[in-house]
DNA sequence: AGCCAGGAAGAAT
DNA sequence: ATTCTTCATGGC
């Protein structure tokens, strides 16, 4: 992938390894937005612009360095894409999604970010971590930043279900306190099937959303989230209705190995057209 | 109006 | 160790 850095911009070279539709709404994260027909992304206290140019893109941003390891911008995806592509399925997925990437999102933002979305809609889950973010972020002029620990750690069920977080609200200060005197450098040390036990441990995890922290933010590519668009898609084009989303998602993972969240991301990307 | 959404917790079996 | 029930809420 190629890109150069000139004072607060990354300039993407080149259109096939970087598309921000792809990247920004195949649900990996949800504080994304458009201004002028450009998209925009919020990241812990960070913001960038990605506009549109002839032969690539220029991210306006706060912060250069910090951006490209987010957008993960020295890991090339030919080999990725040239492997995947031996199976038709994901070969037709890739050509819908040629420019999606996995993102480097922050441990705790993720967490959080996605004990909300457990039975949720993307659309709503958007909702409630801008609030979130409005009532708990630093107020940065043109956006709100993810709220620090130290905010969260304050927050009560009452908090949570004012800001419309349902059912979710009494697992979150709960998760939010086992969080916070964690470390989740110890992960390092540890296999992807450890790191996933661990995080099941804590409130409102469950194996899906432990999946999909370990992808979005802890770069374990051998994991595979099996939600319900997954599940769809598995019926349809990979096996039997009979097993359970784990099930599912062990099989899967046996199939694509370390590739296995790549693979999920395209399949997610193109779930409408796969799942019917 | 009823059904659904990037599921998990707790109870029952 | 597996299966069943319940859980808020905004959008379509």
């Amino acid at each position: 992938m190629e890109y150069k850095i000139t004072g607060n911009m990354i300039y993407i070279i080149g259109k096939d390894e970087f598309c921000p539709l792809h990247i920004l709404e195949c649900g990996q994260i949800f504080r994304f937005g458009q201004v002028d027909g450009n998209y925009f992304v919020l990241v812990g206290e960070h913001r960038a612009e990605i506009f549109e140019e002839k032969n690539g893109y220029k991210i306006v941003c706060d912060d250069p360095d910090f951006f490209v390891n987010y957008f993960d911008l020295k890991t090339s995806y030919a080999k990725i894409k040239g492997q995947l592509k031996k199976t038709p399925i994901i070969n037709e997925a890739i050509k819908e999604g040629n420019g999606l990437r996995i993102l480097m999102t922050p441990f705790f933002e993720t967490a959080i970010s996605f004990i909300i979305s457990a039975n949720n809609n993307m659309k709503r889950i958007k909702l409630i971590l801008n609030r979130l973010c409005e009532k708990l972020g630093k107020d940065m002029g043109s956006y709100y930043t993810f709220p620090t620990k130290e905010y969260l750690l304050k927050t009560d069920e009452k908090f949570w279900t004012e800001i419309g977080a349902g059912y979710r609200s009494k697992y979150l200060p709960k998760a939010i306190g086992q969080l916070a005197n964690f470390n989740e450098s110890i992960f390092c040390e540890m296999t992807t099937e450890e790191v996933r036990k661990k995080l099941i441990s804590f409130s409102g995890i469950g194996p899906k959303v432990a999946d999909c922290i370990m992808l979005f933010s802890l770069s374990r590519f051998d994991s595979f989230p099996v939600d319900v668009w997954m599940e769809k898609v598995f019926i349809k084009h990979f096996g039997s209705a009979e097993l359970t989303r784990v099930q599912m998602s062990k099989q899967l993972v046996k199939k694509f190995g370390n590739l296995s969240g790549y693979a999920q991301q395209y399949l997610f990307n193109l779930r409408q057209k796969l799942a019917y």
